[in-house]
RNA sequence: GCCCGGGUGGCGGAAUGGUAGACGCGGUGGACUCAAAAUCCAUUGUCCUUGCGGGCGUGCGGGUUCGAAUCCCGCCCCGGGCACCA
């Protein structure tokens, strides 16, 4: 009978068993494993404490694919590390004066120690760290490297300038409402001198390749508008008047040139003081002041207005097209960061155009004829075109491509693809961050620090002031320093790099940590890159997860990472958020559920389990009292597979020769959950898969009342067992070693049995007109006749059909009869 | 405004053309107990009916089909992304 005393005290047991796979290495990868290889990554953390709820959830879907696919053979490599550079460490500086590498580490200890009493298994001996010196050098190696590549410039930019974080910021990190997406503070612009990325040069690769990958179609979309691609045409508007003035204009739309009425200049544009005349003078200026003073925020809320804010130059260009001359605006409608920061307006065919027009007087031509009936509105879909000279009478896809041959057959213009995507702005006026290894020398310019002299390592003495400027900027024994190039006195650079610069590559030194004559090696790179799963929050869709491929494809270029590497991760998912009350569940939201609370008393597996079963992964989860309940659910759930295990379950147990009907119908059982786990496991559907196996648990207690044989019972707990160790490790490992004395994750996952798994019979469904009347227990095996005859004969369906005949039987056996009779 | 998701019991969710609501949380009833906890068993969409049984039911309105939560058309609501990108 139960032994009171001998419950499952997961506490214990799951110490013992994190210090075991710990000592064991048991998931420790090295090269020329045998095995086939892959390699599993959750997206590193930034340290900021203990793990929260989202790391639970993360880690979780992480080890359990670690653990599962290692019970499928293969050799899995799973490390861990932290994006340990980073503001909350530089903040907390200012505020209390520790150190941000003190403040970093004693978070990484805890976050570490959180991650590993959840029992997530990984090999640390490969473990980075951003700021640990070892990384640093190669992080400034690969910069040079691009540098010398043309992939790293220096140039004088309108930036994005968080004055909460005393930096600027890169467009990805500036959200649509022009705030910081980190501090939330209003977004200025400045014009500094910074560090740039050359992303762009691969606008076209990081578009195409998305095609090819395995990710969800949602990331996908939403690194494809960032992207933005458009295809048209860049042409030259001759200025009346001013032969040598040419206005270059950018349009996706060359068919509409007919409809050209006016131009427009961004009220940046270099040709602006050119094209305005004395007397426009004054009012182009008034509102070019007022689009200088303005935020990129107040110029957006502008959007949509009809009312839309622009001035006559006095200035008008040739439309190339019909030889008319235009007036030229200027208006802050048009941007000068895209394309040429001048357009053709059409007034007719677009939105913005139109508006404007209307506000300003203008003509509005149409080129293209609107459906009919459609009324007083721009109109940009397709149509038969009008009033457009050699076009007319084409549709508009057709006559793109005749005004764009028109336009470079007559030396005019040129096709021309343009890209949202901009340069990535890496400089940062931050102490707590990699620093940028160049010095500036007042007679060679911008010169790299020789690679035997990385890392450049930020001096510990510095003061933490909230004055805007690096501390780096202010401390003279590591800004003075002698030209590598000609010895002369020079100044280092003081910016430090973004961030995102250093988790663009860390998963390729996970391949090769040890290495120090290289970043990594490309055989190593070969053996375990792409990364096969990828996993982490949505969040980084477009900044991180961008960045990275980028990097991933100009290492490749540049012959440091294989040559075949392209893209970094094969295989891509993102779970959902956790909330709380509707929000975001964070520490600056205050809403906090701290996993400890858990740990520390139901254990580990009763809290991965509920992370598993909460709700589809991909899903946002609500954090509610009923999730605490179901917490206890499963925590309760543990003690009855324990009890299972242990054989203090029931005392039902019968040993009959032979096997008997029960002893089949739990074998059957069993190896439909097996089938039904696996097929789970690999579609992500996890909460289904936690749900097979409480109903095998259910079976097993079921047949366990009844009497059933050891063979079958021993089957199903041996399977659960199994079938458990990727989610619930402790309790599948320690209930393992109890019954066989073995280790449970050096076995192979469970294969089903066809014969066993198959029905003996299957309901057949009776139905009268849709409805369902009757259900027959048969033989799956049953032919269509028979199923037809069976159904035909059936009471309950007969009292349903009247003295109708059947006008027609739909048969689908073993599953299905419907029986059709007329209405009435 | 445009582009993606999504809407199913009291709640989390299951079912991708064939028994709607698997599994769980909560509830109700019972067994065990001096009692409680723990455990085990049963029950739980809704309405009508003592029961057998029947009607209704997957955001709303249509359609396709022998049969629709599932496919198609039109709406409503919620969440996310993008948003003066020419």
């Amino acid at each position: 009978m139960v032994e009171v005393g001998d419950a499952y005290d997961p506490i214990a047991v799951e110490a013992k068993w994190q210090k075991r796979w710990d000592q064991e290495g048991t998931y420790n990868v090295d090269p020329g494993d045998p095995r086939p290889k892959s390699y599993v990554l959750c997206m590193y953390p930034y340290p900021s404490g203990p793990a929260h709820q989202g790391h639970v959830r993360n880690y979780t879907f992480g080890d359990l694919n670690v653990r599962y696919r290692t019970m499928k053979g293969e050799a899995v490599l799973s490390p861990f590390g932290f994006d340990s550079f980073g503001l909350p460490a530089e903040n907390a500086a200012i505020k209390t004066g520790i150190h941000p590498r003190t403040f970093t580490d004693a978070r990484i200890e805890e976050l570490k120690t959180s991650v590993k009493s959840l029992g997530a298994m990984y090999d640390w001996r490969r473990e980075i760290r951003s700021h640990d010196p070892s990384y640093m050098r190669w992080v400034q190696w690969i910069f040079l490297r691009f540098y010398n590549a043309g992939l790293a410039y220096r140039a004088e930019a309108p930036v994005n300038w968080c004055p909460g974080c005393k930096t600027v910021l890169a467009n990805e990190q500036v959200l649509a409402d022009g705030t910081c997406e980190r501090s939330g503070d209003v977004v200025e612009r400045r014009t500094l001198k910074q560090w740039f990325l050359r992303i762009t040069a691969y606008a076209d690769q990081l578009l195409d390749a998305l095609d090819g990958l395995d990710w969800p179609e949602r990331v996908k979309t939403m690194q494809r508008n960032w992207i933005g691609r458009s295809e048209g045409a860049q042409f030259e508007l001759v200025v009346q008047g001013k032969d040598d003035v040419k206005l270059e204009v950018f349009t996706t739309r060359p068919d509409t040139g007919f409809g050209v009425t006016f131009a427009v200049l961004a009220p940046e544009h270099p040709l602006v003081d050119t094209l305005t005349t004395e007397d426009h003078r004054e009012e182009v200026e008034v509102l070019r002041s007022e689009a200088a003073r303005q935020s990129d925020l107040d110029r957006q809320s502008g959007h949509g207005d009809l009312g839309k804010a622009g001035a006559f130059t006095g200035s008008y260009v040739i439309n190339p097209f019909n030889g008319e001359p235009v007036p030229v605006y200027v208006a802050d409608y048009v941007l000068m960061g895209y394309g040429t920061g001048a357009i053709m307006a059409v007034p007719a065919e677009d939105e913005r155009d139109w508006a404007f027009a209307k506000a300003h007087g203008l003509p509005i031509v149409r080129t293209t004829e609107p459906p009919d009936g459609f009324g007083d509105h721009p109109y940009g879909g397709n149509g038969r075109k009008t009033n457009s000279g050699f076009m007319n009478g084409m549709g508009v896809a057709e006559a793109k491509e005749a005004a764009l041959d028109w336009l470079e057959s007559n030396g005019l213009g040129e096709r021309k693809v343009n890209f949202r995507l901009r340069d990535w702005l890496v400089s940062r006026q931050r102490y707590w961050g990699c620093p940028i290894p160049v010095v500036h020398c007042p007679s060679c310019g911008v010169v790299g620090v020789a690679e035997e002299d990385l890392p450049v390592l930020a001096p510990d003495d510095v003061e933490f002031l909230p004055t805007g400027e690096s501390p780096l900027a202010s401390h003279e024994g590591f800004k003075k320093v002698s030209c590598p190039s000609c010895s002369g006195p020079a100044e280092r650079e003081t910016d430090t790099l973004d961030t995102f610069v250093d988790s663009s590559w860390y998963f390729l030194r996970f391949c090769d940590p040890w290495n120090d004559q290289a970043p990594f090696s490309i055989e190593a790179a070969e053996e375990w890159m792409p990364v096969d799963q990828y996993i982490g929050g949505i969040e980084h869709a477009i900044l991180h997860l961008l960045y990275a491929r980028f990097f991933t494809r100009a290492l490749s270029d540049l012959g440091i990472a294989p040559g075949g590497l392209k893209e970094p991760f094969a295989r891509l998912f993102t779970q959902g958020m956790i909330r709380m009350g509707g929000t975001k569940m964070s520490k600056s939201k205050g809403n906090l559920i701290a996993p400890s609370k858990y740990l520390e008393t139901v254990g580990a597996d009763a809290l991965r389990l509920s992370q598993l079963s909460l709700a589809p992964p991909a899903d946002d989860v609500d954090w509610t009292s009923q999730t605490e309940e179901m917490i206890e659910g499963w925590a309760k759930w543990t003690q009855r597979v324990w009890r299972l295990a242990t054989g203090e379950a029931g005392s039902g147990v019968v040993r009959p020769e032979g096997e008997n009907d029960g002893d089949t119908e739990l074998r059957r059982a069993t190896h439909r959950a097996i089938n039904k786990v696996t097929s789970d496991m690999d579609r992500w559907s996890y909460n289904t898969a936690t749900a097979a196996l409480r109903e095998l648990t259910n079976a097993a207690y079921i047949h366990l009342g009844k009497g059933v044989g050891e063979e079958a019972l021993s089957e199903a707990v041996d399977s659960l067992l199994l079938m458990l160790a990727p989610m619930a490790p402790h309790l599948a490992a320690e209930a393992w070693e109890r019954r066989h004395g073995e280790h449970i994750h050096t076995k192979p996952w469970p294969i089903a049995d066809p014969e066993l798994a198959r029905d003996q019979k299957v309901t057949l469904i009776v139905q009268v007109n849709g409805k369902v009347r009757d259900r027959i227990e048969v033989d799956p095996a049953i032919g269509h006749q028979e199923a037809e005859a069976l159904a035909l004969a059936s009471e309950r369906a007969r009292a349903h059909m009247g003295d109708a005949e059947p006008a027609k039987v739909v048969v689908r056996p073993p599953r299905l009869v419907n029986i059709v009779v007329p209405a009435g």
